[in-house]
DNA sequence: CTGAAAGCGCTTACAG
DNA sequence: CTGAAAGCGCTTACAG
């Protein structure tokens, strides 16, 4: 039989609040009290029930965290990563992390994931790309929440971000320092606003920097609307071929459309990166071990989780609390591309 | 307010024991008394307090779900996927899942994931290898558990396993269907049982069906221990041409081996299929979207995870039901590699 | 078939 | 600083 809260007030010859108000570390106990008390507790080995300090507390321990489905099970692992940080960050605490998927198209009825439904969670975050009404809903319901790599323009909510602005200049600017002069751009889905910042990064850098050799900058650009795959970066790496025009250099949205560049140019004959060298963002998983290694935009995953993990806390202890945004530095990490 | 059982049993005119014996889908309840306490229910739309109805069931509602951290964190979405089953299937019932890492040389005491050492689950499924002290000690603290994908030999547990064998024999028959001979086998860390299984059908279907030349048909096998990578694939494949023995097809034991295994196949200006046939086995998701799409065995991952569910919740149900092995049926996917 | 009541194991005012 | 007691919202024997 596991020990109860009243086995270790008898043990401790104290009353159950005494054991209560020591547990949670709170004042009113005297110091020799606190102390017997903790002894006994770690001699039996005694760990609070849950259930029936939740009840007790009316909250329930627990954060959600929800994904776009095709973001959790296709595409490269950068929000398992963000994941992975939250559930590290939540080690050290007493909440449990609830991991859910929703479709883009979701309505705020049927598809409600259990936990909101329910209400088991105390709150939660959102990784990536989310339907704006699951937003809305969250925020009419004053369930505190965080963004995690998204953003909704016009929109006051915690949000933690990644430097995408500076992460694209030092891109543009690493590759100018190696001697680039002619720097091209793929990106996609510009509906995403990290995207959308890599671009502007990547224009204002080429004008401050005064590369490329048309005015208008928009010559070497290559963009499209539909998800981000490898496909699309061999399209537009071919499409910027096509217009003939110099380019040393490529710089990609993302690492998977670089990838694909490169698979593109190898299979042209190209050398990368003596001919074209080609740099990413993100640094996933398979930048790192690509042939050959793919020079790139570090974002630090666990840390975008820990930091949503912790601004989530933040919100739920101060329901007051203004909305934050966090903002994730990035660095360039050269290999063997540039 | 959010309405309780109490507002529920005023407003139907019971007592809140007969709300919770209809909640629960219990007898003893007539029929009308059923329905009007049903209509009211979802009238003013009530969901019972987990922790409330924990409490006094002496449940938890959680299941662990334990996977080693580099297999989530960096290798190909296998296991993510078997997770996404299991959520799924965990929708249909009370349970939540919690996911959590753990390290190989892993200490029982000090190691122990936080749900396992607060008494927070009521059963965990452990995906794909892990480390056997975990096993061991769930076992003597008679926590149920099913193993994902992984097998201790000797040991009599639940466990879930792919069809390993009649895939490793289903490639080997395909690819002598499409007229090859000579079929390599490129393999590693044969230490996890999957890959064992595979091996031994590979060999087993090469006697059968007659094929290869020599009479031991091992000369086209290359097999390592350390973790599977790409490199590995490439490593064995240009061990395996050094050998200068005729060689038309390799069955690889997974999909990241047959990728690299192309990859400098097609480097060394070889024609993948017509040179040499590549199948690979998992059916990753970059399998699909390989160049040229890769031929696999496709394992479904998902059925994976919600076969390991229902047996776990099985299992919590009647814990003294006898261990049980569910095996989880594979088939070919033929694309263009072969 | 139905209800009153005890109990699950905590937390939190409230007295003292 | 400490304890007695009520309460959190369910479930489950037990009477009737």
């Amino acid at each position: 039989m596991k020990p109860t809260i009243k086995i270790i007030a008898k043990q401790a010859g104290v009353s159950t609040a005494t054991v209560s108000l020591v547990m949670n570390e709170r004042p009113g106990v005297s110091a020799e009290t606190r102390e017997l008390v903790k002894t006994t507790i770690t001699e039996l080995n005694y760990h609070p029930k849950r259930s029936a300090s939740q009840l007790a507390r009316k909250q329930t321990g627990n954060i959600g965290f929800i994904i776009w489905e095709d973001h959790f099970s296709e595409i490269e692992m950068f929000y398992s990563q963000c994941f992975l940080g939250i559930e590290l960050a939540s080690r050290d605490s007493d909440y449990y992390i609830l991991l859910t998927t929703v479709k883009l198209d979701f309505n705020t009825s049927t598809d409600l994931p259990r936990f909101l439904k329910y209400g088991d969670v105390d709150g939660v975050v959102l990784a990536g790309r989310v339907p704006h009404n699951l937003v809305n809903m969250l925020e009419k319901r004053k369930i505190p929440f965080v963004l995690l790599d998204y953003d909704i323009p016009g929109k006051l909510h915690n949000k933690v971000l990644i430097d995408n602005y500076s992460g694209g200049y030092t891109a543009v600017q690493k590759l100018a320092e190696k001697g680039r002069k002619n720097i091209a751009y793929i990106g996609g889905s510009a509906d995403h606003p990290s995207i959308k910042e890599r671009y502007r990064a990547y224009t204002t850098a080429i004008k401050d920097l005064k590369l490329n050799v048309d005015d208008t900058n928009l010559d070497l650009v290559y963009q499209t609307e539909p998800e981000i795959t490898r496909e699309i970066g061999t399209e537009g790496i071919n499409a910027l071929l096509a217009k003939n025009i110099p380019m040393d250099a490529v710089f990609c949205a993302n690492d998977t459309l670089a990838i694909g560049v490169i698979q593109e140019l190898k299979r042209q004959k190209y050398e990368v990166p003596q001919d074209i060298a080609v740099m990413g963002f993100d640094d996933i998983y398979a930048a790192r071990f690509h042939t050959p290694p793919l020079t790139t935009i570090h974002v630090p995953k666990m840390d975008l989780g820990k930091e949503a993990y912790k601004l989530l806390v933040e919100t739920i202890n101060n329901p007051e609390q203004r909305p934050q945004t966090r903002v994730i530095g990035v660095d360039c990490i050269c290999r063997e591309t540039t």
